[in-house]
DNA sequence: CATGAATGAGGCTTCATTCAT
DNA sequence: CATGAATGAAGCCTCATTCAT
């Protein structure tokens, strides 16, 4: 049975969500979203409780989408730093590629309306990454500092690269490689 | 010749700002800032033309802040890793012990209110932060990344590490000095 | 469909708005024409973009219902001095009776918030009186003076017996009349 | 001996504000009008107690320059046309080249914010021409009519040949003299 | 269940007036 | 007495949310 016509809505809204609150910040309004969805004012209330809701249910489903991303295809064997530089293309190709989804996140990461439950929820999408992070630091020079330094690193670190790359699409590239090779200096 | 403009009231209501928009992000209203520097709703435009005027000040008076704050004696000799650890552990200091400054400038920078202007003339602050950096990589695996890449990764890295010294307290300055080997791995 | 925009509500605003402003001036806050009119603060601005656009719309509303006024009824036939007549009494009746209409109208016209498309368009609902006019002078003393000449008198000596008529409401007909004489005497 | 400065610095205010009157209407800020005087926000409110005082003695003090004005160099002869004549010009040169002094007096007059006593005083310093009108129409036409229409509709002509007069200005002394004949037609 | 008008709290800013210097 | 900062009441307008249709 196909979607029905309400999961339509409901994405409907949470795309022209993502392109006006990359364009306005998380200050865009919900009646701006639901025009950008073209979809009644009220309408966007019966799919979400609250504002609040919405960013949220955004929150979760952007970080979900990320990882799916990134994991897509990833290689089953043993060599670390293949799966590992296949994650990290994939991840910055996404992000990328999705600009507004990127901007839409960075917007809500820091707007104070996300729950630490949507966080948490956020996370387990990660979780395999945490795993092969875990198993790529485990015999490096980082091995003794805390997973979430870990974490919290890489993920700066590729941030930082996308920007450059959107910055600078001809070599994107060469700083997706460059990138990856920083990375791995600093935990291999 | 009239009560001049006082110091004191513009810094108080510079303060206020930094909590409030450390608390509630750059939505924070003139109201609550105004209130919360013990200053008349009305006060606050007699230091500010605009809202947005208030917040580009801010911000640019926090990244000098911090800025002096990372370079307040920095040993002038050659040794690199010297100098730059030096600049490392004042600035992941500052950052520490000032985590509404941090906050409210994490903020301020993804607002969208900050002009170019204010970026511009709040990089200059750090161009000696710039100048070591490029020595440092200047023979290093990153020669030849743009130094853009450079400085975005050591901020990104920093601003990671600053999170984990925040809630791990305890250890802080043990993180502080692994997250500088990373970095100085990263890039030396 | 929703509630639809109600006729009602938007008329009652303009009602309000004639009686705030001919009380209050332009000055006249869109708070209290919305209480006037018994609606909320911000449905007013439902029914009109902006204040600015409300006076511009009232304005224009307030123009064509006094030409139609005076244009009502008014005889086909040839004699000149009847139809003009008809024309002054059935203006000068309509403004006196509708005292807060013209007072209103006359705080917009010198308001410096109506612009010069509500003019045009406001002086469109007037064009049969200006042929009227054309006609009466072409063979009279002023047969050379500018027709804006011509229509700013007439306006001008209209209002001058308005302001008459409400001062002195027992003999309204006969200063009606006499301004009437004068105006042909000037004119044709 | 000259006059104390301090009259200066009331004649200053009085003549910031026709300027700012005339360009923002009786809405102008006693801010933009100290400025344009050169003279401090407060210092306006040692002239005059409150913005209410400051354009009510504009008003009178503008009446009675157009007074003065018309009236300067009357001649005293028995010719009745001719002294009307002398009378009209003068107004209308006055007005004509005086246009900031006449468009802040029509703001003012429809402000609201003149008292009754303002006007009073001001109607006194225009007695004579009131006197001279009396004369006039006391065997013409109009000599059953109130004296009070027959001031209302000369300064109504006035002021629409005025405005012609302004907006033609090439034309000026016809306009000038072909509106006076319609006035003399009228009441003579 | 969709629609969009209704609501009213709240946001930013202006301004007349007061008062410390 | 001049100055201009301080004050806080409004003013216009936006917005999340509710509710009649």
């Amino acid at each position: 049975m196909a979607r029905p016509k309400s999961d339509d809505r409901r994405s409907a809204i949470l795309s022209a969500a993502i392109r006006r609150i990359a364009a306005d910040g998380p200050g865009a309004s919900t009646a701006a979203i639901a025009k950008e969805a073209g979809v009644s004012n009220g309408s966007l209330f019966t799919y979400f409780e609250t504002k609040a809701d919405l960013l949220n249910r955004l929150y979760v489903e952007l970080k979900v989408e990320m990882a799916t991303a990134a994991l897509d295809g990833l290689p089953s064997g043993d060599d670390l730093r293949e799966r590992a530089f296949h994650l990290w293309s994939r991840w910055l190709r996404w992000a990328t590629s999705s600009p507004d989804k990127r901007r839409t996140l960075a917007h809500l990461d820091v707007s104070g309306e996300i729950t630490p439950e949507s966080r948490h929820t956020a996370s387990q999408a990660m979780a395999s990454v945490g795993e092969l992070l875990e198993r790529i630091r485990e015999n490096g020079p980082m091995r003794d500092a805390p997973l979430g330094l870990v974490v919290a690193l890489t993920s700066a670190l590729a941030d930082a690269t996308i920007d450059l790359m959107i910055r600078d699409p001809d070599n994107a590239d060469e700083h997706c490689t460059a990138a990856f090779d920083a990375f791995w200096r600093m935990l291999a």
